[in-house]
DNA sequence: CATGAATGAGACTTCATTCAT
DNA sequence: AATGAATGAAGTCTCATTCAT
């Protein structure tokens, strides 16, 4: 596709790694193939190995970057936020809903295809992950404390909230009809009081006897995760 | 593993499907081979084509069969609930999440591997699975309208309980420290009043106070995609 | 070159050994490619691999009935002679003189490709040479013990003499000049007698003075390769 | 291995022609390849083609090298020996077995790369191998006119003589139980007279009686082939 | 219904070589 | 004289699929 002529240098390695991202997400991993990504760039395979150890390698150094920089968001965002519970929550589930708005391919990418790291290559992502979610159980604690929150079971809320979270990613697509800082809203709010709507504030107004307002039909994999952009 | 010897006729079929939903599951579609399904059954490579027609058709079949089971034990649920908003939105909810407990695998196939099938043998599936979605949307609404609900959205928020509901796929284990019973409960709170719990009804008493209370981590790929960032 | 059609079953896996033997012997494992192996075979390189595990698996597979083969004809031939020591010698060296006539290309390749089998491979095919070369050595030693033999060091004269006879696969071919029991017999002259000839019996004519009858020129690799097995 | 960094002008050549001839012996021409011979260097693979031609001319110029240093050393040897047969004979294969001892891994490359000649670089080779080889046979046909040796086929006992002492390139390590003069004086005796001892003169004692006074074994390849150094 | 062997396409990767900088 | 990136060919091996037996 995209022929970049005249690429040189460090200019390929981010044109791979963009290509990249783009494939896997499209296809999976094990079903890109390094031609296709070749060409995508506008090189010959053999060239990729100027700038990559292996396809695994690629997906590994993709994935890890990917963590570091969702990581670093996080932290960015609860330090940025009022040191109190529900602000801290707030402030993380804002980010994460944002994060992935802006970067649904990786985040993809990182969720679907940890099966394909080689074991050890898994460890280190896996530990980054455990480090992203026990951020949330322990913000969700904190509020149960505080006696703000009701759960039941902090884990099992956390892994329930990321997944509603992270859902956005199998159908936002930039330009849609929703910006994203209402999707974080209505997220936001589903999160805290779920559907029922006992909320605890800035409720946009029920538009939903109007018809469903439909944003574009998930064309492919809703939940959990199918497609991609 | 499992070699089965000597397993002739019929039920040979059936041991390819369950084999090929085990495998799938575990690696995706793309990465999983024939070579090694056969051996999971215990023939030859050759031999798993008197069984299908090829590795594409197993996928579709599989993913036929189970979304025709998903949306017939979703209509039997509703069928045996009141006929009052609430109490089908909660009957939907209810037999959506106990159905993903008990078919985990074949769920996680349905909803990441849609992206594997040709595109002729993918239209069927997505049609199948937009009437589930759309029997979930028009309950929304059907309870915004009778003020039982606040969605702003009810596609969205349709989305975003799908999401967080097949989120349980991802870390579910039979036999784990938390029964399905429990787990469709806590879901149902989650899912109607969210975290901070202005729940409607008969939650589960706040245990959160004592520590997480942890369900085995994720160990290894939370598969579906859970969340991760 | 020589498409065998029709060529099924156990045959192909013959015809891939000897080919193979060809091929290594003529080119050297390394710059021996599948490619080729299979056109000679007549079948596609893919299908090499119902028969062969891997090329390291393929060669180390040739070393090993090669160093198998050599080990029983030693001990075949060593088993017919006369049980003291000249007898035994003479016998253990016609032998490997006329084995090394007869499969010529496998001795070289036994000697010449070790080190192009992976270390794990190498070692058990070491351990026949070992065993080999050490029954010479015994040889040697009990001819010297019996006085009829002089030798300063037995194992020096060990991989002297071998490396002396194994290079007959360097020249040789089949319907030449001379005979195989003519060549064998001025091999054994040499070993026992050295060129100044102060032989221990029935020496052959000498036929030098007459001009250097020549066998054909080596063509390709002469001295060089030492011993065999 | 040692990287020779900063490694510049004139000195760059000299330590690929090193590295490639202790490369070559270690692997073979065919499975060397030229980023580990400019890993060696400390260079990049491009930069070895500022000093030679291509892979194929690098072997060539080192084998003519090594064949234009070997009928020097012989020519001087035979020069400096006296003018009658058998003292010429004498030179020649001291000289050899020396020349062997001190440059193994050349003669090694000489002996079993020709083949990785293309023919056009094979043939100069060939020519000055023939007129070392015809030397030989030409002082084993002035012995055997003088009446001081008994041979057979003047090539064929060229032929095995140049086996056998080349043979010790495969065994011997500088350094070892045995020096060089005492390897030379072994297989002088061997060439001359064989085990069996009938020698015409300054024999080594005996010393088989009290074991075999082993050399190192042979740990690698010992034969023919293998091994390096 | 199973097998074993074959196919043909294609996968990842390596490699000698070139060339602008 | 060295570098880094590119090429294009080729190498080993995998895989879905076919088919005679």
């Amino acid at each position: 596709m995209a022929r970049i002529t005249g690429s040189n240098g460090g200019r390929t390695a981010e044109a791979i790694r963009r290509a990249a991202i783009r494939l896997i997400h499209r296809q999976g991993f094990a079903a890109m193939n390094l031609r296709e990504l070749a060409a995508e760039v506008g090189i010959q395979p053999g060239s990729l190995y100027n700038h990559i150890e292996t396809k695994q390698g690629l997906l590994f150094e993709l994935m890890r970057e990917h963590m570091q920089d969702l990581l670093s968001a996080m932290e960015a965002a609860l330090a940025a936020a009022p040191d109190e519970p529900m602000a801290q929550l707030r402030a993380f589930l804002a980010q994460h809903v944002l994060y992935h708005l802006e970067r649904k391919q990786e985040v993809y990418i990182a969720n679907f295809e940890l099966r394909a790291l080689e074991p050890a290559n898994a460890e280190p992502i896996l530990a980054m992950r455990r480090e992203y979610e026990d951020r949330l159980i322990g913000l969700l604690e904190a509020g149960a404390r505080a006696g703000e929150l009701q759960v039941a079971d902090a884990r099992i809320a956390a892994y329930a909230l990321l997944a509603m979270l992270t859902g956005v990613c199998t159908w936002y697509r930039p330009g849609g009809r929703l910006g994203p800082e209402e999707i974080v809203a209505q997220h936001l709010e589903l999160a805290l009081s779920g559907v029922s709507g006992a909320g605890l504030g800035q409720r946009a107004p029920d538009i939903s006897a109007g018809g469903s307002a439909p944003i574009e039909r998930m064309r492919s994999i809703p939940a959990g995760g199918r497609t991609p952009g």
